[in-house]
DNA sequence: CTTGATGATTGTTG
DNA sequence: CAACAATCATCAAG
């Protein structure tokens, strides 16, 4: 082992008798006697070096059992502290640096180091669980989560193996310099620092476990569930909740980022539909849900038609749901609306949606309808509607209904921001009636 | 396999 | 930087 080696030299630079210069004596023993004495041992001590081995062993046994020795030893330790070693004391708190917090927490997030049992099964199911949706990618998951517990399972039989070489390693130094602290002026606190010394080694290599770790797990993820081009499909659920978000918000469909969230939460698509957890250290993962109102304006904004059914379903929706009493009130204030043909199978509703539907029709100029209706030549706006309205299978009678404060779509293709999103918190912002017969 | 739907990505724009 | 627009890649139904 490379540390070892290192780890010898530094015992050596920091213990060799170059230090043993001019010593102060210890107590007072202020005679002659004790003066010669402990020179004669210091000069002894600094020529044994020079003597053959036999001779510098039995020197060495007659010093140990000097009288002297415990005193010496323990000054010679001062010394040693007070020179060498005080150097070293400012540069020794470890930084805990931020670099090893990161690897730690991705391989929390990810299950690897986490609380132990069911492997990997564990961040996933974690992840997916709260989805409720869970079956779809159980299957596609698993092979994923097999490789990951087997990661997992490497990196714990790493660690220990690590753990237990440095224990063994400082069990082995230790006793080392314990051993040479007979001979040699080595404290305890000189052992205990040589102790963290190894230590230090050691997590440095274990940084290197969880890093090649953690590069490990990227790897899977990217092979594996890497949404990027593999998608899967929103639950239904999430796609409900979320359409019903946006035709309740038709006329200003921006959530902000806290309903985004909050959206995101809902339909458990969280960030980019993966895992949750690992948007924190993904970073370039952008909201799903951002996507997807990105994609539904476009696309709703290229065929309204196409989207008018669901627009009323999900607007009847909300209405039904969220606003009865309200609703209600609506309704009592326009009884005589005026009447569309058949009332379909879930009557007529005070639509909080179907207000900015019509809205964003009764706005158009012509930029929309191409793509679904033939134009007859005509492009301004009533006959636009009538056409529109022709092929959803509207009557012209709902016309009349469609005549309201032009907000929503504007001519050009885009939302006008909504001064008053008065849909954000009551969905209820016009009194119109709707028939949601769309039978055509 | 074809086709429409759909989530994600990329490049552009204000 | 967010929104848009175009496009890609995959899904899922037929």
């Amino acid at each position: 082992m490379e540390e070892q080696s290192h780890l010898m030299q530094t015992l050596g630079g920091v213990t060799l008798a170059g230090h043993l210069v001019a010593l102060p004596v210890p107590h007072d023993g202020s005679d002659a006697r004790n003066k010669q004495d402990i020179g004669d041992i210091l000069h002894q001590i600094m020529t044994i070096t020079d003597q053959s081995l036999d001779e510098a062993q039995a020197k060495k046994h007659g010093l140990n059992c000097h009288r002297m020795k415990p005193a010496l030893f323990s000054v010679l330790c001062e010394i040693k502290e007070k020179t060498g070693l005080s150097i070293r004391g400012s540069q020794d708190e470890d930084p805990s640096d931020p670099q090893l917090m990161r690897l730690d927490n991705m391989l929390l997030a990810e299950g690897v180091s986490g609380p132990e049992k069911g492997g990997g099964a564990a961040a996933v199911a974690a992840a997916t669980a709260a989805v409720g949706v869970g079956a779809d990618n159980s299957i596609e998951h698993s092979d994923y989560r097999a490789k990951l517990s087997q990661i997992r399972q490497i990196y714990h039989t790493e660690l220990e193996k690590y753990e237990q070489a440095c224990n063994e390693f400082t069990t082995h130094v230790m006793n080392l310099l314990r051993e040479q602290s007979r001979t040699r002026p080595i404290s305890p606190k000189e052992i205990e620092r040589m102790v963290n010394i190894i230590h230090r080694k050691f997590s440095s290599i274990q940084m290197q476990l969880k890093q090649s770790t953690c590069e490990a797990v990227m790897i899977l993820r990217s092979r594996f569930l890497d949404a990027r081009r593999k998608r899967r499909n929103f639950s239904k659920q999430a796609t409900e909740i979320l359409n019903e978000y946006f035709y309740s918000h038709l006329s200003n469909p921006y959530p902000s980022e806290e309903a985004k969230e909050e959206l995101a939460k809902k339909c458990a698509i969280t960030v980019s539909q993966v895992s949750p957890d690992l948007g924190r250290y993904c970073a370039q993962e952008p909201s799903a849900v951002s996507n997807w109102f990105g994609n539904k304006r476009i696309r709703y904004k290229k065929n309204i038609g196409k989207f008018q059914e669901e627009a009323n379903l999900y607007a009847a929706k909300t209405a039904v749901t969220a606003t009865q009493a309200v609703a209600a009130a609506v309704q009592n204030s326009q009884t005589n609306s005026p009447a569309t043909p058949s009332s379909g199978s879930s009557g007529s509703y005070s639509l909080p949606g179907s207000g900015d539907m019509f809205m964003s029709m009764s706005g158009l100029n012509g930029s929309y309808q191409p793509a679904q209706v033939p134009n007859t030549g005509q492009t301004q706006g009533d006959s636009i509607r009538h056409a529109i309205g022709q092929s959803l299978g509207y009557s012209d009678g709902l016309r009349g209904n469609s005549l309201y404060s032009p907000h929503g779509l504007n001519g050009n293709g885009g939302w006008h921001d909504a001064v008053t999103p008065s849909s954000v918190t009551s969905p209820i912002e016009g009194a119109n009636s709707v028939h949601s017969d769309t039978s055509n």
